[in-house]
DNA sequence: TGTACATCAGTGAACGCGCGTTCACTGATGTAC
DNA sequence: TGTACATCAGTGAACGCGCGTTCACTGATGTAC
């Protein structure tokens, strides 16, 4: 069941924005690619007439996924806003549509190579747009403030204790007006 | 071939320390129970002699290398040596015998319940003495300043450039004095 | 514009493979006397 | 202390199962005329 091209595209873009999504959600190996072609609405047979492989899927996924958002790219950046969704209950409850290097970090050093280079890219994106809006462009600020953000949602989603996930993001929160 | 049963305590030992270093090694899913039996110097039928489960090893592993070592259980914790110590390259670099907060944060979310308890009270205990060397004692501080040190070493080893991930950590280095 | 045919995206069964787990067996340990 | 036997930790083959990947096939699309 040959498709049209422009469907052909649309399928190979809801196939990387289900594997996104799932990629964060359940991490990288949990995830299958049956899995992802489901979510997609196709059947696991034609992933390999749009991926090379799973990593290959990967690495692509989440370079998507750390692509800063159509509607943000020319925002000027708030930082303030920024941290306070960032460290949010709902960011911390939906990590499928949220940060990838919180959602996938600790997996994401013993990845294959183009699904690190992927990372970099995105860290470094990231990063570039938080420098902006730090006072002076302190980029070693922007470094830290990022660190800080992306290990207090790592531990609040880790901790099994909702009071205790509570208080580590108050905690993050509290502290990143301060470098 | 039945052993002793202090020997059979040993092997127990064994598997665990070797679970323990693959796991923040490697993570939990890639590695398997065939492959911690024959690090312990075992065979892996015998591994549900010591063990429930994967899960349950994996809990009881967890716990175990959050569990402070003991020639730091009396030891006036020594804050800024600490955070010295944590963002050295030599830590990044050896994730087997380091911090399993770090090494296995993004994962810890998805795993079942024993799993993530472990997870959250070897975070109590490292966060207990962390409050300990902050002045006054502050437990909010001490919270943003781990947050921080996981955020750091998570990114540094997430990075496929080196230079990048050295100044990640230096960045996280020099603002923990900060709050 | 219509028609005939080549192309190829998607389907679903199948293939290897490795994993967690089980189990019959072995033989040294521990114990009852 | 010595002996006979029950116990049980460890061994290694085997079992299901699910995964990534392959492949013959289908039928709609795209194209040459």
């Amino acid at each position: 069941m040959r498709v049209t091209r422009e469907q052909f595209r649309e399928n190979r873009r809801r196939i990387l924005e289900a594997a996104g999504r799932l990629f964060r959600e359940k991490g990288f190996a949990a995830v299958t690619v049956a899995e992802v072609m489901e979510a997609a609405g196709l059947t696991h047979g034609g992933f390999y007439g749009h991926f090379a492989s799973k990593e290959d899927l990967a690495a692509q996924a989440l370079a998507q996924a750390l692509a800063p958002a159509p509607q943000e790219a020319g925002a000027a950046p708030d930082l303030a806003g920024f941290v306070a969704a960032y460290l949010s209950a709902a960011h911390r409850d939906r990590p499928g549509s949220g940060c990838a290097l919180a959602a996938l970090g600790s997996e994401a050093a013993r990845q294959p190579a183009p699904v690190r280079r992927a990372f970099t890219e995105g860290l470094e994106a990231r990063l570039a747009r938080m420098q902006e809006a730090m006072p002076g462009g302190d980029r070693a600020a922007a470094l830290s403030v990022l660190s800080g953000l992306v290990g207090a949602l790592v531990l609040a989603r880790a901790v099994d204790d909702p009071a205790l996930s509570d208080e580590i993001l108050a905690a993050a929160r509290d502290v990143v007006g301060c470098p």
